[in-house]
This record gives structure tokens, sequence and C-alpha cells, in this order.
DNA sequence: GAGTTTGAAACT
DNA sequence: CAGTTTCAAACTC
């Protein structure tokens, strides 16, 4: 033990106070950063709502002082700050009043717009946007008008991007008057709030009937959506309780109808999902289908629309801001997060499903209240995408929903997916959303028994949307823990069998109490956060869960003597230092995922089977479990084995090591690696890179995996591995192109890029940032938490994102043409392998070898920034043959001159030094040497 | 609920 | 670095 230090100050620093403070109210995760709110706008924010609390309790706690983790932190603590504040925001100022939503959906606006701003300077150069537009088509088109209006531009900061769509939009979107004229009246509506709101409401009004309607819907959203609701057609009583409870569920109903007729293919799946919203995921599936159809080919232009529709949203709503969150996490991509996000929303409220159809569909006649409606909702889908396409939207996802344990973001991910999870998720979405509304206990009741509603139709298609969004991204705590925290009796209901009487728990009574709970949610608490039963560590080794993920232990807990608190917050810290002086990857993510594999998911399937591009860092070392049972990390985790792992009888559903195996070497004889480089190494190297290369890892699959247990996972992972990204997802693309497999020889490849570029922008944030940083972000808040950079992460939202971006541009080689500014970000997609021409044997080695692909590229192309950065590509023992601790590459000493020397001798020290990056993963073949001796005792044992 | 199994983490 | 021990989760009964 690391001695645990009792009691120093309870709680050393202000943001842990400020956490602990939260977290006191109720929530059992607690996640600690420092940064976060500091922002002006957040502390506005925050100043006006007390929803922060709200937020605040549900956000895990993460170290405050660590200085490698927590990135997944971090991103929940901006969402709190951000979203849920603002959500919390238009709950109080609700009662107060029409003006003060539109104030503060103003700021809400600004805040968010400025945070994209960072992220999204790329953005202005939207030459792509206005193909995005055009891909998008009418679904865009009350988007396009809103971004239209000029107004619009002047008030948001990003307003010149916004005037770029605008006039892209403007071709487009004038077909649809009404839809401009409700977002003028947005648009208008945020100007005045700035500083007129009167002015503004009042101008509103004047416009028009759909003006005035939609502010009331704005208001009556903020306040309760129930006058429109009686305006607009009837709804059925329980619909109506939804939309007091912000869910505008009848709403939605409404518009449903009305799209549905009007819908081209569209408005079918939304008239379904309006059918079989109370129950059936037909609804929820159509609804996919739709945003496929929007985003599927482009999934760009869905995150530009989602960019414009966020604006409106902000004005219009703060509480989608929570979704945007749970949906962050759970979505690195724009498209997936999107249809996700669409899903969920769609879960959540009707309206939603009608925003995308509308979106989808621009030309859709549909009365002034329902386009306002949908206007609202769009706003809403918008926040919830924009932040997770845009630079905040990274931030955001930072919240790895695998932050609760190592493994965990995956596994989470997939054991909610399989069970309720995905409900859970979405819950959580819709709690975020409704959360506020749903202050009171009618309000709660409604929103659970919406949610209910909503979740049980999803339950098939939605829950593995969710979780492939969750696992993907992040299934972040955030998602989980917004769950929990909102979670309401219904709610409960849902996951009663997990969450059960978790709320009781919190006071962390009878440890076997809590461990019921456990089992029953598979140890992880709403935030999707496992939660520790430790006796013996005091929760200060990475036995435990909770302090491997980086996060105070919570009432959920059973532990004895647990020192994984705030109060111990200083002896947490040393004990986490003295780790990861051991081993600087110790707290990094144990499960890597290519952050291609969104879209291949995505497109496969609605449900996607497996993801299986994910991949354990170490690998798993069973002997006896076959990697069949949870003892198997790389089962519990939902991935498939791969190279790097020393099992045994290796049959994991989600991808037996050997298949991994064949499958790269499928990959390279296929030639899509392309020059000869890659088809000249071995497999093993192959392998081995990507393996070695958390990002690179597994493009194959999406974290999440919904899983038919993996089942299918071998053949997606070739799929994914194979198939170039389809244009469905440009990130995916993008990533492949990055891939080492040198997306510039192969012409796929470089048709995708090229095909993406149409699509995006890959100056848009949205695209290179948004997309690739979201998850490469994600990816690397869940596997490594950045040492050194927690607090900018957590800091400033964009803080990190701007890092990433610069380290991706960085890295980035000019002559690459991978796009994504984040994507180099991504090891898996490093351009530079592609791009430098050094000697690709060596890098190719150095790059498929575990480690010494990182480190060859990080010399040779990133040097700089990496180099100095000091990237914690490798796990000090990630190699060891146990697989326990990763060894430094081998390869490494072959690769480049520089590189090997130095990054050998002092890997650790690289590995300190940047933290930020995810530890790479061990390509060693390393054969498990560590428990031999309990492996032949094993043996003896099954023998006998 | 207790006990066993399992494999990672920690230790030597 | 290899081997051993410890630990807590997963699992079984």
């Amino acid at each position: 033990m690391d001695s645990p230090k009792l009691s120093k100050s309870p709680i050393p620093s202000a943001s842990a106070s400020a956490s602990a403070s939260i977290s006191s109210s109720s929530s059992p995760v607690q996640v600690l950063h420092k940064v976060v709110i500091e922002s002006p706008f957040s502390n506005y924010i925050s100043s006006l709502s007390p929803i922060k609390h709200d937020r605040a309790p549900h956000v895990a706690q993460g170290f405050v002082g660590l200085s490698s983790p927590p990135l997944v932190f971090t991103s929940p603590r901006i969402n709190t700050l951000g979203r849920p504040q603002s959500s919390s925001v238009e709950i109080s100022q609700k009662c107060e009043g029409d003006k003060k939503i539109i104030n503060e959906s103003c700021i809400l606006e600004r805040s968010v717009t400025e945070s994209q701003e960072g992220l999204v300077t790329d953005i202005k150069n939207e030459d792509n946007k206005d193909d995005v537009a055009v891909q998008l088509g009418s679904s865009s088109e009350c988007v396009d008008e809103y971004l239209a209006d000029p107004v619009e531009t002047d008030c948001a900061k990003s307003a010149y991007s916004v005037k770029l769509n605008l006039k892209q939009s403007n071709n487009v979107l004038q077909s649809s008057v009404n839809g401009l004229l409700d977002l003028k009246n947005i648009k208008f509506g945020r100007k005045n709030n700035v500083g007129r709101e009167v002015d503004a409401a009042q101008f509103l009004s004047g416009q028009s009937e759909e003006s005035i309607k939609r502010k009331l819907t704005s208001d009556e959203k903020l306040l309760k959506i129930e006058n429109e609701q009686g305006s607009a057609q009837g709804i059925s009583d329980g619909f109506q309780k939804f939309e007091s409870d912000r869910f505008d569920l009848s709403s939605k109903e409404k518009e449903c109808k009305n799209f549905g007729p009007q819908k081209d293919g569209h408005g079918d799946g939304c008239s379904n999902f309006l059918q079989q919203l109370p129950g059936s995921l037909p609804g929820v599936q159509s609804y996919e289908g739709f945003a496929k159809n929007i985003g599927g080919d482009a999934d760009v232009p869905v995150h530009s629309m989602a960019h414009e529709a966020s604006e409106l949203q902000r004005s219009m709503s703060r509480r989608c801001l929570q979704f945007g969150e749970a949906q962050l996490e759970a979505t690195a991509t724009c498209s997936i997060s999107t249809n996700r996000a669409n899903n969920i929303i769609s879960s959540t409220s009707l309206a939603t499903n009608s925003e995308t159809e509308s979106l989808s569909s621009s030309h859709l006649d549909l009365s002034a209240k329902s386009r306002t409606r949908q206007l609202v909702n769009l706003s809403q889908l918008a926040m919830n995408m924009i932040p997770q396409c845009y630079g905040k939207s990274s931030l955001t996802v930072l919240k790895p929903s695998g932050i609760g344990l190592h493994l965990n973001s995956i596994v989470n991910a997939t054991s909610m997916g399989q069970g309720g999870t995905a409900s859970m998720k979405l819950a959580q979405a819709i709690k975020s959303t409704s959360t506020t509304s749903c202050q009171s206990a009618e309000n709660i009741d409604n929103c659970s028994d919406a949610f209910e509603k909503v979740s049980t139709p999803q339950e098939g298609a939605l829950e593995q949307k969710v979780c492939t969004i969750a696992g993907s991204a992040s299934e972040s705590l955030f998602a989980e823990e917004s769950v929990e925290f909102h979670m309401t009796p219904n709610k409960k209901r849902k996951f009663s069998s997990e969450d059960g009487d978790r709320n009781d728990m919190f006071d962390q009574q009878s440890p076997i109490k809590k461990r019921q709970v456990f089992k029953l949610s598979d140890n992880t608490d709403g935030d999707g956060c496992k939660r520790c039963n430790c006796k013996k560590t005091k929760c200060l080794k990475l036995y435990c869960d909770c302090f491997a993920a980086g996060i105070y232990c919570a009432e959920p807990c059973s532990c004895q003597g647990c020192y994984n608190r705030p109060e111990y917050e200083e002896t947490v810290l040393e004990t986490r230092k003295q780790i990861e002086s051991r081993n600087p990857l110790a707290f990094a993510p144990k499960i890597v995922q290519p952050v291609t594999e969104f879209p291949l998911s995505n497109r496969e399937d609605g449900n996607q089977k497996t993801p299986s591009s994910a991949r354990h860092k170490r690998g798993c070392n069973c002997k006896r479990s076959m990697c069949l049972k949870k003892y198997c990390e790389c089962y519990q985790a939902n991935v498939g084995c791969s190279i790097g792992c020393r099992c045994e009888g290796c049959k994991n559903v989600y991808g037996k090591k050997e298949d991994y195996c064949v499958t790269e070497e499928m990959v390279n004889r296929s030639g899509e690696i392309s020059e000869s480089r890659v088809a000249a190494k071995p497999k093993k190297e192959i392998f081995h890179s990507e393996l070695c290369d958390p990002y690179h890892l597994t493009p194959l699959t999406p974290s999440v995996q919904c899983s038919d247990h993996g089942k299918n996972a071998s053949i997606s992972r070739l799929l994914s591995r194979r198939c170039l990204p389809s244009p469905e997802s440009d990130l995916t693309v993008l990533s492949y192109a990055k891939s080492p497999r040198s997306p510039r020889t192969s012409d796929s490849n470089d048709i995708l890029l090229e095909t993406s570029k149409g699509n995006l922008d890959i100056d848009s944030f949205c695209e290179g940032i948004s997309y690739n940083n979201t998850v490469a972000l994600a990816d690397e808040f869940h596997r490594t938490p950045l040492p050194n950079h927690p607090s900018v992460i957590i800091g400033s939202p964009s803080s990190k994102a701007r890092e990433l971006t610069s380290l991706s541009r960085v890295q980035l080689d000019p002559r690459s043409r991978s796009l994504t500014p984040g994507g180099s970000l991504h090891w898996h997609s490093s351009p530079i392998m592609p791009v430098s021409p050094l000697n690709d044997n060596k890098k190719l080695q150095g790059l498929y070898s575990a480690d010494g692909g990182l480190y060859g590229i990080l010399e040779d192309d990133m040097p700089e920034i990496l180099k100095d950065t000091s990237m914690p590509i490798k796990p000090v023992k990630a190699g060891s043959p146990n697989g326990k601790r990763v060894s430094p590459p081998h390869n490494l000493h072959q690769l480049g001159s520089s590189s090997s020397g130095p990054l050998r001798s002092g890997r650790k020290f690289i590995l300190k030094a940047v933290p930020s990056f995810p530890p790479l993963t061990p390509c060693i073949d390393a054969k498990g040497s560590s428990n031999q001796s309990r492996n032949n005792f094993q043996e003896n044992r099954s023998n006998d």
C-alpha cells in the first residue's frame, strides 16, 4: 500500500471542495475538476442557476490533482458547467419568465459559441459547409434558414461560419419560408436576448404567429410547453405530462403527425416513431434510418446542421445541453452521434424526431407550431450534436464513460447496451434534458414515465445505439451520472434491478447491499462507473476500480477504510503519483478504441453487434476463463482479444485473438494498407501496430458493442478494417486514412478522404475537431488522463481541444492528407505514418510494433510536440510478458536513429512527459510470463 | 451470503 | 525481469 496519508485537509483545493460540496448533495460519483468552471460563462451560468448542484452530484469526482487523469473527469465537469447548469438555469429562470430564459439562452449560446469558436476556427473556412448544406438538402432547411438569418450572425460569435452557412442555406433553405421565419424569430430573439430580451420577445411576437408560437414554445419549454400542446393539436395527457417535463412528447406527436404526411421518406419513420413511441422500437429505428439517411452520406453535414441548429438550440433551450453531454459522451462521430442523439432525442421526445426529420426534409410543411417545435427540437438536437461535433463537444466527450473504470468505459457501455444500459443512457440524455424540468416530484415521475415509455421502445435499436455511442466515445460517467442523478423513480424501475436502491446506498449502507446492487448493476453505479468493494487496499491501489478510474469512491462503493475520497485528496494524489511513477500508464484506459469504429458500427446495423475494434491496451492473460468471462478484461470490456493478449484458449466472443490476427493478416494482404511497406511487414507487426497503438488499435470496433456479444465481432472487425471508411462516416474515413496502413497509398483511402472532404469541411472544426477530436479526445481521455494537462482540459474546454488540435496539426504532415486535425491525436490514424516517407520499413516496424510505432511516429513526424510533450506512449511495463505492464517496444531501437535510443532509455520519461496521449498498447506478443506459475497451477487444477 | 475462482496488481 | 503474493472482482453454490 502506498501509505495512505490519513486525513489531510479534507478539501485541499477549492475545486475539490466545490466538488465535495456538490457530491455531498447527492451524487454518488464526484468528478473533480479544477478548472472547469472558470470560464465566465460557466460562472455566469452557475450563478444563474442552482442547477449546478443538480448536475454536480452526478458527476463523478475525479482527482483534482491527478496528474494524469482524468480527462475523463474533466469532461463531465465541463458538461456540468455548461450544459447542466444552463439547463438548470433554464428551469430556474423558467419560473422567472421568458425574458430571463431568453437571456440565459443567449448567454448559453454565447458560451457555446465561444467555446465552439475556439475549437472551430476551422469552421470558418467552410467551403465544405456549402457542400454539406447541399448534401443535407432539405433536412437542414430549418437550420439553414436559421443560419441564414443575418441577425444571427451578428449575434453569434460564430457568425462568420454561420453566415457562410446562411448563404448556402439560403439557397437551399429559401424553399421553406416558415422555417426561416421561425429561425429568424429565434435569432432575433437571441439578439434581443443579448441585451434586449423584452424587445426581442416583442419582436418575435410581432413578426408572426409562428414566431409567437415559437416563442411560446421556447417559453413553454422553458416553462413548460403545455401551452403549445394545448394550442397545437390535442395531445394525450401522458404526452402532455412529458411536455410539462419538457419532453414535449405531445408536441412531437403533433409534429410527427404533421410531418408524417409531409415527410418524404423520413416522415414515415417519424410517424412510425410516434406510433410506436409508447413502446416500440421501430419508430426509433426508423428514426435512426432517417438519421442515417441524413448523416449517412455525409455525417459532416449533419454536424454542420447540428451546429447551426445548435445556435437555435442555445437560444431556444438549454435543457438539451445535457443531452449533448450524454451524447457527446457516447459518440465520437458526429454522424453517429447525430443519429444516436436523434434516437435519444426521439426517445426522449417526439419533438426530437420531428426535428431530425424536419432537418432532413427541409421542405416539410409543418404547422407553425409544429415548425416552431421542430426548431426547438432541432436546436436541441443541434445542441446535443454540436457539443459532440464541435470542440466543446469533444470536451464533453472527454468524460469518458470508460472513465469510471479503466476498463470500463467500454465495458460499461456494453453492459448497458445489453441490458438496460442503453435505456440508462437514454434516460440520461432524457433526464439531462428533462432533469431541470423534472425538479418537482411530479415532474420527475412524469419524466420517468416518459422515459420508460421511450426507453422501452428503444431498447432494441436505441439501446444498441446508445451503447455504441457511449462505448465508443466514452460512456462517460457523465451520462451515467446524469442518469443516476436524474433517475426518476420510473427510471429506477427500469433499471431497478441495477440501480435499485442506489440512492439509499449512497449512504454506504451495508456493503452487502451495495455489493448486491453492484452485482445487479454490474457494479456500475448510475454513472456506469463501477464501484468498488475494496477492503484492504483502502482504494488506493489499482485494484480499486474507482481509484484506477481516477475517480473518488462514492456512496455506492462498499469499500472499507477508503481513502479514495476528496477528503484525502492529497493521499490519493500522492498514491497516484507513486503508481504512475512505476507505471505512467497505470491510469490510462485499458481499452483502446479506435476512433473509426463509430461509423462502421453505425453502418452495419443500427445495432451493431460488435465492435470489436476496441482492444485491451495490455491484453488479457486469461488461462482458464477462455476469455469468456468477466475475469477477462477484454471480455469485460466487450472487446476482442488481440495479439497483445496472452490468453490461452481464447474464445472471446468479441473476437478471438486468433481471429484478430487473421483479420489483420487479411487486411494486410488486401493491400489496403497500401504501399508495400505495410504489406511487407509481417503480420505481427501490423497487428502490433494496431494493438500497440491504442488509437490505432482497432479501427474496427466500436467500443460499444452492444452486442451480440461479439459473435460478429470478428467479422465486423474485418470489415471495418478492410473496408475503407464508408462515406457515411467521415471519421472513419479519416481515421482509416490516417491509419498506418497508409492512407495515402491506398486509393480507396484517398478517395475516401476526398469524399469526406467533399462532404465535410475538414477545416471546420466539426469535422476535424469534432470528429477527430471528439473521438480522439474521448479516447485519450479515456485512455490516458493527461497527467500533465489535466487542468488544461478541464479548465478550458477548448483548451484541450486546442492542444489536441495543435498536436494533431503538428503531427499532420502537410503532405499527408489526413484531414483530421484531431486525427493526429488518434494514434491509429496517425497521418504521420503515411506521410512520412521515412524508412517505411523501419517506421512501419516501429509503428507496428506496439510501442515502436508511436515512438517512430513521434520522433519522426511529430517529434517536437510529442517529444516535448512526452507522450506516454508506452506503459513502462506494457510489454512485459505478463502483459500486465507494457514493455517498451523493442522495435523502437530499430526505428529511427534518435527515437530508439532515447525512447528506450527514457521510455519512462517519455511516458510521463506525454501523459496526454493514450498509452500505447503493448504490442509485444508477450507471453504471459508473470502468472506462469499460477497458470501452471491452474492448469494442474484444471487437469485435476 | 459464503466460499471459490480468476486474473490483474503489487511485491520480492 | 521473473516469479510470487496479494487483492478484489467474478463466479458458483
